[in-house]
DNA sequence: CATTGTGAACGGGTTCACAGCA
DNA sequence: TGCTGTGAACCCGTTCACAATG
């Protein structure tokens, strides 16, 4: 459920102006423009200053936007101005790679808690997780109180898993298995599959 | 560039038909319609029809669309109905997961090369795979005639990876690191950032 | 004087509704 | 009768253009 108070696309378009303003921030900058962010990112300065403006004046006549002071409405805005924690289900070599990313950290994230279903690897240590029964996701989840989950389990898996997850409290799930999950209307979900990517980009390709 | 014969919106729902489509037929159906195929996805039956009509009568009045013929048609469309060769660039934890993911057979794609510039990781065996010098990607890449690669390297990287990919005859980028890429039009670039997608769907949590 | 914020104009994607056909 | 294919209507996101302002 996506109630549209602000059109769900412009949205969407925040977290890569958030990106696009950090990585300005790195290099040193205090302040850039529609233009310029536009410029970086292939999208008009209009659209940017209309996005921007369904949330407040951020901007001044003649100089454009503070970048801290910018970063900050968005990171509000979003609510990754705080830690979300995030639980991960599924410790195949996917998972296992998401479990040691360090990216999350300071971009609003971090994993907690990792599960698997195969004896093989509960209890095994990942970073710094040590992987669990999935028997007892339900409860661990909720019991912690987290509120995302990604999901890389195998595509069969996934609908039944995400339902667990549902039960449990969880209110977002990014679902990196290659199926389309069938959620009540009020849970967030949002699909990684490098395969639907892919082909279309294929279609472009000269034979 | 997208050259816009069929809007490329369009385009980009035709691999998750496909995908859709795919799973019925593993289930052993033999025909769906448009307003089934509509509510797995969550897609409005009439919508599921223009976009196929783009490309030709493609169901019956009456009983709706042969699966299989509907599966080689997008096939054929999205041109995966042959194996395209991908180049993997990064062998960190995330290249590694994706070298022996095993679901791009079958859907179009095969991972071919593997390259790092980390002298650690150089020559050691992933999968299949022994993990080539980047030194020598360009002229690796451009013998192999290979038109498709993957972006799995720090965000620092990634723009001079992807203009060495691209003087190597890559027409299309996948990319993994968290960074916008500025390349020539005629390139085909897709992202992948979890974070993005999270930062979208923490907009609708309740704190 | 550069750049924002915004109402109005525009364009294109989605939905509607129905004719056509198995 | 059931479902496709499609022109027309509709809706919504993007661009335009300019007044406002630091």
């Amino acid at each position: 459920m996506r109630l549209e108070l602000i059109p769900d696309i412009v949205v969407g378009r925040l977290p890569r102006y958030l990106q696009t303003l950090h990585k300005m921030a790195g290099e040193g900058k205090q302040t850039t423009s529609s233009q310029e962010l536009g410029a970086e990112l292939g999208i008009s300065a209009a659209q940017i200053r209309k996005d921007l403006s369904f949330f407040g004046g951020f901007g001044k006549q003649g100089t454009g936007y503070a970048i801290s002071f910018l970063v900050e409405r968005l990171q509000e805005i979003l609510k990754v101005n705080q830690v979300w924690d995030i639980a991960l289900v599924g410790a195949g070599n996917l998972g296992k790679a998401i479990a040691q990313y360090q990216g999350f950290t300071n971009r609003g994230f971090r994993v907690v808690m990792v599960f698997d279903n195969d004896l093989a690897v509960i209890g095994t240590q990942l970073g710094k997780f040590t992987v669990q029964d999935s028997a007892g996701m339900l409860q661990a989840i909720r019991q912690a109180r987290v509120k995302i989950a990604m999901l890389t389990v195998p595509a069969l898996a996934a609908q039944k898993v995400a339902e667990i997850l549902v039960e449990a409290g969880v209110q977002a799930i990014l679902n990196y298995s290659p199926t389309a999950l069938t959620l009540p209307d009020e849970i967030q979900v949002e699909y990684i599959d490098p395969i639907l990517q892919l082909q279309h980009m294929t279609y472009y390709l000269k034979a």
